[in-house]
DNA sequence: GCCGCCCGTCAACCTCTGTGTAGGATGACG
DNA sequence: CGTCATCCTACACAGAGGTTGACGGGCGGC
């Protein structure tokens, strides 16, 4: 159906979140935002062109210092990045997440993530329905 | 209680891994051993130097290709170098099985670590009643 | 229109990861 | 005791990982 693939290679996961998770106001965080971000917030160092190489998929293979960097300012484990299973269902986090924002939800923190399969489930349900009311003449968005 | 710290370091999870995952006839892995299986049985190539600086702290920043790699081989997942959280959880089935090779039992697949939480407890319960039986005279070993 | 700002893109460069190769220690075997 | 095998250790070097700096383009303000 609609629902786009989850995302194989490194670069898509990457891509994927900047997709998803923005920053107050809805605009995507551009690379040099999250270089400096993780510069500043944490101690390591990054520089926005090689975000750039990850996201276009001119370099695959960063180093762990790298990688749970980019995790933790995304909010997201770093088994997102390696462990597809995981990636699977985090992504339906990222999911619930775009639907929110699609339903006026413009900003909410990834901890999402600690809820149960059971109730991320619900709310997505819910989402999708309140949606579906408020664009009635909307197939098949998202 | 007796039991030693979770690693902390990258150097020590490894450590934590050869000493705890071994072969037939419960002689540890050496590292070109393992160097050698590596490369031979995935198509990721990888030094026994390597292993061996990465196993004293000499490196610490490995991309996560060698990474998986060396996850894969102790049938661990990429997240017990990353996540602690995975870390301690895993290191109760390590726990567990170092318990069971004192016990008499030289080789089992790690595949406990998809047991929940509550059954690797009962197993661990199960092996330390077992073996206070049959080693009657030993305090704190462990 | 022009200027300033910030963005993504690119190529050259530098650092550090990862390798090759060899020395020294230890134990098994004859 | 000598030889062989195999381990851990050491160090210098190749090359991939990551950075620097510059260029061109889109967009809003004066």
């Amino acid at each position: 159906m609609s629902a786009d693939e989850s995302p194989r290679t490194l670069a898509d996961k990457l891509n994927r979140l900047f997709q998803t998770v923005r920053r107050q106001g809805d605009a995507e965080y551009s690379n040099v935002a999250v270089a400096e971000a993780i510069s500043k917030g944490q101690d390591v160092q990054i520089s926005h062109t090689y975000i750039w190489q990850l996201r276009t998929g001119r370099r695959v293979n960063p180093t762990i210092m790298h990688l749970t960097a980019l995790a933790a300012f995304f909010g997201v484990p770093v088994a997102y990045f390696l462990d597809d299973a995981e990636t699977a269902r985090i992504d339906k986090d990222l999911e619930l997440l775009a639907g929110m924002r699609k339903a006026g939800v413009t900003h909410i923190a990834l901890r999402s993530a600690e809820l149960t399969q059971g109730s991320r489930a619900a709310i997505t349900e819910m989402v999708n329905q309140l949606w579906k009311l408020e664009n009635p003449s909307d197939e098949d968005a998202r």
